[in-house]
Formats: C-alpha cells, structure tokens, sequence
DNA sequence: CTACAGTATCTGGTACGCCATAATACGATT
DNA sequence: AATCGTATTATGGCGTACCAGATACTGTAG
C-alpha cells in the first residue's frame, strides 16, 4: 500500500480528551468575556460549571496561564488575565512584524492561487460587515492572516500569532466595531493583496505593518477611553 | 511608611511552588538532552524521579506540551518533542524578525546605557569562547538580547523569543561549537552594537538578521548533516 | 470602635483508586 | 508450525478524598 493512501480509510474517533474539551470552553469563555478580566477562577466552581473533575480543571489552567489568558497570584490563585495597554501594543507590534514578514514572502512567491485565496478571504469580511456580523468578522479576519502564513508554510509563525492574538481578542472585537473600520480595515487589506499580486514584497511589507499599525491605534484609544471608567 | 519603602524589609521567600521547580527541572532536562528527542516521559517514572505526585507531573507536562517541548501522542503519552529542519528554520526566522526589530529600536533610541550594556555582554560572550566554556557562551548570548529587547521595553517579545529558543536550544549549543563561529558570532553582534551606537536602525536591523541567518545556516548544515545517520 | 480570635474559603499538594486502551506474552487450535 | 484469540501488563485519563498553609471574613469582647 503507498504511503500517501495507507491514512485515507483509517476510523475517525473522536480523539478528543476531556481535557481538551474543557480546555477549549474555558479559552472560549475567557476570549469571548464569559469570564471577564481579573474574574477569579475558582477551581472547585468550575469543576461544577464544566462537571470535570479538579485534575482536569487544574491542567486547563496551567495550560491556560502559559498561554497567557490566565494570570496566578500566589496564595490566590487564579484569575482571568488583565491586558495593560503597555503589553497589547507590543503584542500589535509583533503581529506587524511577523505578518509583514508573512506578506512579503507571499508577495515574493508570485503565486495566483495565494491571490485568491486572499481575496476569498476579503469577500469574506465584506460580506460579514455589510451583514453587521462581528463575530464572522473576526474569524475571516483570523482566515486571512492564516492564508497568508500558511501559504508559504510558516505555520510556526501563525501559532505565535494566534497565541498572541487570543489575549487581545476582546480589544480585536471593539477596534472593528469602531466607526469607519468596515471601511478601512478592508481597503488596508487590499492594498497587501494588491501589492502581493503585483510581487512587491516591500510594499506588501508596509502594507500590512500599516494594517496592524492602524488596528493598535485604535485599540489604544479604545482601551484609555475606558480605563479612567473602571 | 512611604510606598516606596513599605517592599523593603519584606521577607524573600522562594515563592516558588514544587510545580514551578519541577517543571525547571524537567525543561532544563530536556534542554541540555538528559532526555533526548523521541524518548517517552512516562508519569509515573518521573514522578519517582522528581519526588512529586503526579498532580505536579502532568500539570509540568502540559505545560511543556504548550510550550513545544513536548509532544504527546494519542493513546501512547507524551514524549520529548522532535525537532524537524523545517521547524528550526523557521523559528530562525522569527528571532530574526524580532531581534531585527528590537534593535532597530535600540539604535534609535541612542542611549548611551544601552550600548554599555551590550558591549559587556559581548564582552562576556567573548570570555566564554576564550575560556572554551560553552555553556557560558549560551548564557550570555541569551544575556545580549536579554537586554536588547528589555532596554526598549519589549519584554513581550523578548517571551516570545526565549520559548522559541528553548526548543531550538540543542541546535544552538551544536552551532557555536562550530569552527570559525567563536570568531564569527561575536564580529556579527559587534555589528549590531555598532549600528545601534551610530543611532543607524536599518543597519542594526540587518545586522540582527544576519547573524541569525547565520546561525540559521550552521544550524540546517549540522542538521541535515546528523539526520541520515539517525 | 478597635483588636483579636475564630472560621470559612481556597489553593497547593498528595495519595489512591478505577477505567480504557495498546502492546505484549502466552496459550490453544487447526 | 503458523495463526488466532486471550490474559496480562503498562500507561494515560480521570475522579475523589484528604491535609496543610495562606488569606479573607466575621463576630465578639474590651
């Protein structure tokens, strides 16, 4: 049998642990605020709340916590991560430097098929704004990101993206519910694909640190507006 | 009591939980190859090994596993993580991303502290090669962009670098033990301290790159180099 | 109203047990 | 002898119970 079918009839179980389970409902909770930031996490209570036991509770929150979601306070224990305005601006920064470095190497390739798979992802978020739905703006926002880094195979990079973005997602759905986003946000988006299409890697480069760049902006004002509030 | 004061005579206690320290004992295991790439870390054994109860030792190991430097597979456990060629290259990729980054921001700062600190930790890399102690070398090199990314505030980067870098981290003590690199490493950082004291951005990001695409280099040279005889 | 003692809460950590699965060894059958 | 089925073992996944220490809360005595 050839290796590349010997996988094709293999039985799909489910696979899935508990662990992993509670794990992804716990992130879920936290990310779309469920949980709010320095809510505590009681072990016990959620033990209840996701009816598992403390052993599986407790690995979540370690899991957690090194995915920086969850901060622990000695002799306190657990609570839901606080985002200073400090760390979510480095935290834009870095996207900017590892998406530009996404898109300049998309740019390089000079691949059709990343241009459209890009821009099937920007007809996504279109359509999502033009039906006000947020939260498909967010994940098409995510798969565009996603196309861009894996499609020149640097999965490496999309997971420290993605882990990083998980702690500013609450700020992520306030900056796109800003005036004007659902107009600009897309143009800036274009002007990466279009300057992917054309094979400029520098401008495909700029472009995309303009994008984040404008994103953290927005995301600072928003998060000073609300701070003296608390 | 003024604020400022009230911290000082606070007793310093280690602070530190079994867990914290098992999951050092067992990271630094895996780092400096007590446990080598493939090898199945079975609970129960490192239970015994470690002297804790296998609360601890599964909560160490999913933390490892978030961290990369575990694996585990389904219905057999975990293991020690495999490094592949095209994972190590890419993780070269991203440092230089980051390190280009934060030393553009150190050039243009120009602050004089900076280049005083980077200069005595080359000073100390320097040493390290004299004296032939490798593990010094490592320590100090972590020690140079340690303060390259702090001085500029950039600690969130700087945790992104340091995970990457523990998975990577055979490959580093493998690729400075390389000829010529105890002459070339330290002549490539010395760039990069050149270029930040000139106030010059684009060269001292450049020069960061280089010297971990150097780095990049030896490291899939020594890889490819052991895999056949695997 | 304050100080202090007692109490409740919660995490950190341990021990132990049960179950499911995978691999291996072993034995029976043809 | 080869093969097939079965017991055994190793191990992870998960749950429960328990204890110690730190902290927060509370009520009472002075």
């Amino acid at each position: 049998m050839s290796g590349a079918l010997k996988d094709a009839i293999r039985v799909e179980r489910p696979a899935k642990t508990l662990r992993e389970l509670a794990l992804d409902k716990v992130r879920e909770a936290i990310v779309n605020g469920y949980f709010r930031p320095g809510d505590r996490l009681v072990e016990r209570d959620l033990c209840a709340q996701l009816g598992v036991s403390r052993t599986v509770v407790r690995e979540v929150l370690r899991h957690l916590e090194s995915e920086g979601l969850v901060a622990n306070l000695p002799n306190k224990g657990p609570i839901v991560a606080q985002l200073d305005i400090e760390e979510a601006k480095q935290i834009y920064e870095i996207r900017g430097a590892l998406e530009g470095m996404a898109a300049r190497l998309c740019a390089e390739r000079r691949s059709p098929e990343i241009v459209a798979a890009l821009e099937e992802s920007l007809a996504g978020i279109r359509n999502s704004y033009r039906d006000n739905d947020m939260a498909a703006v967010l994940t098409n926002t995510s798969s565009f990101y996603h196309t861009l880094f894996t499609m020149v195979d640097r999965n490496v990079a999309w997971g420290v993206v993605n882990l990083l973005t998980v702690r500013i997602n609450h700020l992520r759905s306030m900056t796109i519910k800003t005036e004007r986003r659902g107009i600009e946000g897309p143009l800036q988006m274009l002007k990466i694909v279009d300057a992917i299409r054309r094979g400029d890697g520098e401008g495909a480069y700029r472009a995309a640190m303009d994008h984040v760049a404008a994103a953290s902006a927005i995301a600072e004002a928003v998060l000073s507006a609300k701070k003296p509030a608390d």
